[in-house]
DNA sequence: ATCAACAGTTCCGAATTTCTGAACTACGGA
DNA sequence: TCCGTAGTTCAGAAATTCGGAACTGTTGAT
């Protein structure tokens, strides 16, 4: 397994936020994360919504999360923990997410909080 | 050619309108029919960018901003004119058109008067 | 050391979406 | 009517996404 990427906040592009944020799916995903601070694991996050979701697709929103800088992945013993990057991506784009989250319904919570 | 499609304020769909706005170049589209304020005909939008938008494309990338409810076309005779739907979109979701057009490094504009 | 269980990633074929040249529709003017 | 312009729709190629199966890496038990 390839070690986990993580952009530097220098390098966060607004299309990749955007476009990761636009599938509800990753959404509920990176709100769950952001709302209870960390320690989300993929098998916690697999069923949040309607439907469980298949853990090769979990493992790809995931990665685009990852990818766009709006979650980092730690890997603890046999289990990865996610948290959000609310703060370095607010201090790169001031109040995009809690924006994006506030649209989607979602209760701001430590969204600007770290 | 079937009627243009335009959702109600009530329902616009955020995931609609970040996907629309994950795209760099109908991101420089909309920012210049919202800059312009209205009158964005697509022949004058085809070469904002680095490249000329085969005019095929283009077509998409202006249905995918109208089904987002970014802007309302008209047609006015052979040509059709754009304009912005920042007023509403705005009135649904406060802060988000400013937020992401902040984040993509374009001025305000009259994105909030449009 | 070996084995089993677990968490998540990678592979790959099927389904869906995007891209764009070509054909087409609609309007206005001569 | 015929032509030119503005934009849409069609259709095939290219790219992306989805998800089951196989795989990697870690922990704990024997």
């Amino acid at each position: 397994m390839r070690p986990l990427f993580h952009p530097a906040v220098e390098d966060l592009k607004p299309e990749a936020i955007l476009y990761a944020l636009s599938d509800p799916e990753r959404v509920a995903i990176f709100a769950q994360i952001a709302g209870v601070g960390s320690s989300g694991t993929c098998t916690a996050l697999a069923n949040l919504g309607s439907r469980v979701i298949p853990k090769s697709s979990l493992s790809q929103h995931m990665k685009v999360l990852r990818e766009a800088g709006l979650i980092r992945g730690e890997r603890h013993g046999v289990e990865m923990r996610n948290h959000s990057r609310c703060q370095e991506v607010d201090q790169r784009f001031p109040g995009l997410i809690q924006a994006i989250l506030s649209a989607y319904g979602r209760p701001p919570g430590d969204a600007n909080a770290g």
